[in-house]
DNA sequence: GAGCTGCGAGAACGATCGTTCTCAACCGTA
DNA sequence: TACGGTTGAGAACGATCGTTCTCGCAGCTC
């Protein structure tokens, strides 16, 4: 097992671990078993637990926003692409809403790197939402991410795709009403 | 000072330090500090950390629906009423989004009493939304609740009114599409 | 094969957590 | 004034945290 696959086994690790139980709920000797990387190792990749943090959500944003991406891009009907991919988003059996939001609220004004992750994280969806509906057209951007976070933290209590459902509803009605005006 | 005062005192310490700062990175001798109710008094009082944190939860639902609930009684346009009166919560100067869904992402399914007093929460809101639209509208009530929810998430990180600004318009666009309809 | 280097396994460290215990001071009643 | 019961202040306890250290083993050059 060279460096690599221990930072990938270890990011793997702490990505289940800290979507599932949260931050400051799972020990780093947790991470070295599920990994099964050795504690120097890990130490020697991640140097304090906040880098494995910083890093677990870093890898997680890239994930998530190119796969919202790559769902969004061969779409008839991006912006009903995106309420879809949400809606399968929150199907999966372990969702738990927003791991970033999630973060923020458990570690808050803590680690500045983290804080970072999120705001950078967030503004890369506001960014794929401009993208969607155009130039001069920012408060429809702004309603639509209304939507997807407000379903996102909906389904964090009630898992499935039903608020992603009736939020695609409003953002088509928001859609019309905007092409009208 | 009697016991009334004391769970007073202590509350507001919990509800200060732990929605500040979250609640596993509060510990009960912080708490104790804050509200100058000794140890011994404190565990009299909540038997245990859990105790605490359902009962500040608790009381921070109460507080927070009573106030809604008042702001939208006496007004001319109700829904307009609940997204202005999110403005105000969010230019609040210590605003962190909201408690429940901090609480329950840091904790998840740890404590079942604490996703009990988030889960009553939101049921609250939903309900509250869905008087204000009245019966036969249960799509509007969710729509709005999606808006308010995202309105939410989006001011935990960028505060300030705007987010509740957006929402109420996507309100009035929904509103009347829905009367239409 | 001898000696050096780097690694993994896990003990160890200091700090802090939630919770309990000690003990001296204080209370109202005789 | 003597006294049982309750309190407050804070030490103490066992567990666990993030992080570092010890030590014995493996692999390399001469």
């Amino acid at each position: 097992m060279d460096d690599e696959e221990a930072r990938t086994r270890l990011l793997d690790a702490a990505e289940a671990l800290f979507y599932a139980e949260g931050v400051q709920a799972v020990g780093m000797d947790r991470i070295r078993a599920e990994s099964g990387v050795p504690l120097k190792r890990l130490y020697r990749i991640f140097p304090a637990k906040e880098a494995l943090v910083t890093a677990y959500l870093e890898r997680r944003d890239q994930r998530w926003t190119a796969s919202l991406r790559e769902a969004v891009a061969g779409s008839a009907d991006p912006v009903a692409a995106v309420f879809d991919w949400l809606g399968r988003w929150f199907s999966e059996p372990d969702f738990r809403g927003c791991a970033f939001l999630n973060a923020y609220g458990e570690l808050g004004a803590g680690p500045a790197g983290v804080l970072d992750v999120v705001r950078r994280h967030k503004a890369e969806l506001r960014a794929l939402l401009g993208d969607l509906v155009g130039p001069d057209r920012e408060d429809l951007a702004d309603q639509l991410l209304l939507l997807a976070e407000g379903a996102t933290a909906v389904a964090a209590l009630t898992p499935g795709p039903a608020p992603a459902v009736r939020a695609r509803e409003a953002a088509h009605v928001l859609l019309n009403a905007s092409r009208v005006g």
